[in-house]
DNA sequence: CGCGACACGTGAATC
DNA sequence: TGATTCACGTGTCGC
């Protein structure tokens, strides 16, 4: 758990709170079944989530742990055609490029993880030590901020990379980031000040942003890499370690709004407010106390109290709680879909997305002209439906561009990757045989291929990735790992390597 | 302006209050000018918006009367091509549809105006009468709860219609909307109830959403629709009908809160806390006085007491509150550009657009194939534009539709699948040697390789395609050609192939 | 009356 | 140090 904070909402409702925090140590198994069950949830929440919205209608199974299933049964739905591949990001996971197909995160939640913006460029992994229940635990931690995407920036890529290799089952979801990362980053530290807020921290249990965000800085900063780098300690750690948290603690807010909760959860903890139903409170509560633990905490709930207001408030506390993250699982799902994000920023993302949607159109206008003048000379000037096409410049090559310039190149997004682009790379060494890369570049034919036999070559098999072509090549591996014995690989082997499969591809 | 309120926020900086609301009965002209305006600032302020964001920044001309002359501005601009032409909506403003490249109201106001869900159906267009100064009248009227797309339903997709015919300028835009309307709905009422919330009456000064959603539920409800139909009134009945107001300033909130506001427009006004630096705060406060008129304000404000807490509150209340409505113009604007809305749920909206947009890559590349394709055969069974494959029923024809409902299967997420699902391909051949892919199974190490593996021994090269490996191994192949001169590929191979090359991809 | 949805104000953190 | 951004909790409204 690291990094990636998987905040898992309950299958059948709420398992809310991060499972993947459960089992942060041990690594493997119990996360992916978290973040399976994240998925699942996320499916189900999808099928559900908006009620007659679009996802789809399924809630059945859920609950507990069927997670498998569910998915299963997205499968054969499935022969799903339509869709591209979304990446499913949930605020409260951290992984953000999740391709989820359904869109909805929101009632399960599922896994995300955005790349954080890395203010911590130099922690590679933050496990999130929180278990599920624990997770209040490590919420209270964090604090209470606990929110959705906020700068962090330290754990950013980390979490990215953490999470996915936490869920690799879930690693699905990366994909369409590349762009972002592409920019800088998604994968890692690359890009530094990109990716803002977002980042995949998000919420462990239920803020992972912010929690990310602090817990990140401040443990960073303050002290901590050493201990933090590879394991989980990180989230933990707040708990753990009373200094920093007392820190956070101290504004923990509580103090400011009083009251309010009743629930346990109430602030440190967060982390169960997910989980709807379900709710844990009492573990994370008591987690939470633990973390509270600092001064002013105590003044807020008391340890428990609930006596405050009135009843009412909890619930819709947890709502509430419920309804923001499902917002901005749906926002990193979004963010994770547009290549080219340039801000991590929320109004930002937005903005991006419906710059890239505009590309999009306005390059199916220029197809569908083209398409129909097509045959002869059609390309004249009549512009058929519109206008169309006499602007889009950008539909290919700068699309959105505009934008960016300045940050030309930083981001540049597949889509607006000219095919000429100079392919960029990006490589990371997570610990043990982990590598995270990230590779942006104009799309030429066979480019697909031959970066995939490069990373053969490299003897690496990639576990979670995100590819994605179309006018530009990007790939985001979020979890790939050596498996050819021999030496340990040099982050620059890899990068000229695929750099020179970009370079040649179309020889392949 | 009937329906749409085009927002305007200052052309330089401020003009925040809905300059569209000026003219509404007479209809037409100044209407138009309204819009335009409108749209003018809208497309500085997206060009500027974001500062550094994307959206092109370009302050110039905006103020006052030139909005034809952005228009063209844009145009020319537009040359430009990046913008597909998105329909701007600001959350102030209620405009809609209106279709602005630019992304970012933000800072500018825009207009807009989202369709709503239309509760009050019967009501086709609600003009804004309020004039930008006058906004704030408006606003006051409403309420304080102006904020961002609120339900309000009747307006809805009569904004739309208004407004184009008003900017048929910007009709560019309405372009891609078409996949709106054909969804069902965007352009007119035809969707009775999927519109919800965001609506177009957002806010005529501050926010639109709550001011639109009272507003326009409980005068629709209360009295209404006669006198609305047509004309603006609607707007500006709440101004200049004071019972219906007054049920909504009860509400006001503000008492809540009670302090904050140093400012002036505190509550009820909201209008200006937009405009930022200038603020017209007592412009915007007088107007805002007049609706506060209800009981509870007074507690509020005060008057404009600021004596509160410490000075600094002041100032990030008024950021926040731009913070946040920049955010909704945004999502409005992805709304509006965004055809099938289904709810107007923020989350809704999100995923909406996320669905849309792989609808779009979907649609890409079916155009990109078949342009391909085309010369030749192209007729074919293929379905041109959209539905390639079987599957991807929404990929043309309805695209979101899935959304809904039925779909169960359609979306299946790639991620979803469990590793152990067995893999699902679907090949579907387009005209020429495209080939259109959609493989979906249980990801485990090596089937990416292997499977890029098994379609480079097909001869295919892969020219746009999304892959995702995390939980399970999604590929969606777009578009994809058989380099392999030989004989066609039939289907089935490629089929088998990957089945193959799924099954044992361990073998790799 | 609960539940969902929003907006608001606020504390905090980052730049 | 000011400006933004964020998350949070809360009040409110509508179903």
């Amino acid at each position: 758990m690291k990094n990636s904070m998987v905040w898992i909402e309950g299958s059948g409702e709420e398992l809310e709170i991060a499972s993947w925090a459960k089992s942060n140590n041990d690594g493997g198994f119990e996360n992916n079944q978290g973040m399976e069950m994240g998925a699942l949830c996320t499916f189900n929440s999808m099928l559900e989530a908006d009620q007659d919205d679009d996802w789809y209608i399924t809630n059945a199974n859920a609950a507990g742990g069927g997670g498998q299933h569910v998915i299963s049964f997205l499968n054969e739905s499935g022969g799903n055609n339509n869709q591209l591949l979304l990446q499913a990001v949930d605020s409260s996971a951290s992984c953000s490029s999740v391709f989820n197909s359904n869109l909805d995160p929101s009632h399960n939640q599922v896994s995300y993880f955005l790349p954080q913006k890395s203010l911590i460029p130099t922690i590679p992994s933050y496990p999130f030590e929180g278990t599920f229940d624990l997770g209040c635990h490590e919420n209270g931690i964090l604090e209470n901020r606990v929110g959705g995407f906020s700068d962090l920036g330290a754990q950013s890529q980390l979490g990215t990379l953490n999470l996915c290799p936490n869920n690799p089952q879930f690693g699905a979801n990366s994909f369409l980031q590349l762009p972002q990362s592409s920019g800088g980053n998604s994968l890692l530290f690359g890009r530094p000040k990109i990716l803002k807020p977002l980042d995949n921290f998000a919420s462990v249990g239920a803020q992972p942003t912010l929690f990310q965000k602090r817990a990140a800085l401040r443990r960073n900063l303050g002290s901590n890499l050493g201990s933090l780098n590879l394991v989980n300690q990180m989230n933990l750690k707040p708990a753990s370690s009373g200094a920093i948290d007392d820190q956070v603690n101290e504004k923990k807010r509580k103090a400011s709004s009083g009251d309010d909760l009743e629930d346990i959860s109430i602030d440190g903890t967060n982390l169960n407010y997910d989980s709807e139903d379900q709710v844990f409170d009492n573990s994370s509560v008591n987690k939470l106390e633990e973390s509270d633990k600092n001064g002013v905490n105590s003044s807020i709930t008391g340890g428990d109290q609930k006596g405050k207001k009135k009843g009412p408030p909890a619930k819709n506390l947890m709502a509430e709680r419920r309804r923001r993250k499902k917002l901005n699982d749906r926002l990193y799902m979004l963010r994770s879909v547009v290549p080219k994000i340039s801000k991590m920023d929320r109004a930002s993302i937005l903005g991006d997305a419906i710059e890239y949607l505009k590309e999009l159109l306005q390059k199916i206008n220029d197809l569908h002209s083209e398409l129909e003048s097509t045959p002869s000379s059609s390309s004249l000037s009549l512009t058929p439906t519109a206008s169309f096409y006499p602007l889009s410049p950008m539909a290919s090559g700068l699309p959105a561009c505009i934008k960016e310039e300045h940050s030309p190149s930083s981001f540049a997004s597949p889509l607006s990757s000219p095919t000429g682009q100079p392919a960029r790379v990006e490589v990371r060494l997570r610990e043990g045989r982990g590598v995270n890369i990230h590779m942006f570049c104009g799309c030429s034919p066979g480019i697909l291929l031959s970066t995939m036999r490069a990373i053969d070559n490299l003897g690496l098999d990639i576990q979670q990735a995100v590819i994605s072509c179309f006018n530009g090549f990007a790939m985001d591996v979020f979890r790939a790992e050596q498996w050819l014995d021999g030496q340990e690989l040099h982050p620059d082997q890899i990068k000229t390597m695929l750099l020179d499969s970009a370079g040649c591809h179309e020889m392949v």
